[in-house]
DNA sequence: CTTGAAATTGAACATTTGTTCAAACTATTC
DNA sequence: GAATAGTTTGAACAAATGTTCAATTTCAAG
């Protein structure tokens, strides 16, 4: 789950001396604990909020010490930005595979939703995007910010050409992508694991939904 | 925006002598002054969440000392609890209304999607539903639920008679109307009161475009 | 077995924040 | 203008929690 490049397993060391004046920690320390941690803490954020989830909460879930995080984040607001970021990884790679495709704009919208889903139920684990934004710094704030804008804007770009092309009926763009964000975002908020419905079936049903949305209205005799 | 039935604006006294051990505060007291608390509340709970906004900050925006607000409310969890139940209040009886209407179901969806963005937009100031509902104690909490599941199936019901009249394609009742509702709960996330979209063309728009998507495709030759 | 760095812990600290309550203030009524 | 109930404040407290850090443990390499 971590952003740093680096995915070694045996942790090297950056300069071994003296611990940046003691206040930041090694940023390339143990990844794979590092993704332990930002699971733990996604799944806590999602359930409490990043107020409400304590770092205690974060640690005990992994058996660990509170005070051990710290070797690995500088701070509790680092380990919510990491979660942004991660989540951000996949789904601009997301958009980014889509835009290459070449696909008509309703199989693109079709493959957008689809794969959006899966990546918030099954790989994020239902952690909704863009939560808990208040609780970052103000640069890692436009950071995020910035990215997220850069996914809404993709999503939106799909509809502009399925509205250009005359698959879609017309209309304003950036509010119907909003709806079908808005739609794909609150899943995690009803979503029952143990429930009947699966991530596939929640995509499909979903896609079609919000993909007929688009379509042009018969026209009254 | 209080849930007691009394409205009166002479504050009466709930038996003058001491005050219920100490503990619950008049209930009565001070209707209007409740009501700018909770709009105060929403506001923050909205801007930061339940554990980012403190009751200083709450208190402060009415230029009061947060001391003040125990005055009228039993402790921070009744606020919200209160929050919660007057945004309920204000979805059922809506529900209730559009059920009495005896309209068909595509113009019952209509009027649902309708009056319930200006709800959240025009009255609760953009105050997400069902928001920070960890937050509540168990017994709060079951009764927000139940509440909330009673709207919920009530989108749901227009929606499953929409299917069995045959004026909506067949589908998962439940799964297209969390559709419909997360696209209206997202709102907020979004929402722009400076921006251009007024709350009249966000619902008017947002209920084209989420009524289409229950029309059934044109059958393919 | 020794060594040394990485990883973990336990305890302490500084803040923050929800809550309480006696005292002070306001306003209405007789 | 007293008297009284309603309202507000200021100060203090207790609990919770993010953070630090020296001491300890783990563990792989020489």
């Amino acid at each position: 789950m971590p952003t740093a490049p680096s995915t070694r397993s045996s942790a090297p060391a950056r300069r071994g001396r003296r611990r940046h004046r003691g206040r930041p920690r090694n940023p390339d320390a143990g990844a794979a604990t590092r993704i332990e941690i930002l699971k733990s803490a996604a799944a806590a954020f999602r359930r409490l909020g990043y107020h409400g989830a304590t770092v205690e909460q974060i640690a005990a879930a992994l058996r660990m010490k509170k005070g051990n995080l710290y070797y690995y984040f500088r701070n509790k607001e680092e380990i919510l930005f990491a979660c942004h970021q991660y989540s951000l990884d996949r789904l601009l790679e997301l958009l980014d595979a889509v835009e290459r495709s070449g696909l008509p704009a309703d199989a693109q919208l079709r493959q957008l939703i689809v794969a959006f889903v899966h990546t918030i139920l099954d790989e994020l684990h239902g952690t909704a995007l863009f939560l808990d934004l208040e609780a970052l710094t103000p640069a890692h704030l436009k950071l995020v910010v910035a990215r997220r804008d850069r996914f809404d804007r993709g999503v939106r770009q799909v509809i502009e050409e399925g509205m250009r092309a005359g698959e879609f009926a017309h209309g304003d763009p950036k509010l119907l992508s909003f709806a079908v964000l808005g739609a794909v975002n609150w899943i995690p908020r009803w979503f029952n694991p143990a429930g009947t419905a699966s991530s596939q079936e929640i995509a499909d049903r979903f896609a079609d939904y919000l993909i007929q949305g688009f379509r042009r209205p018969p026209l009254k005799a």
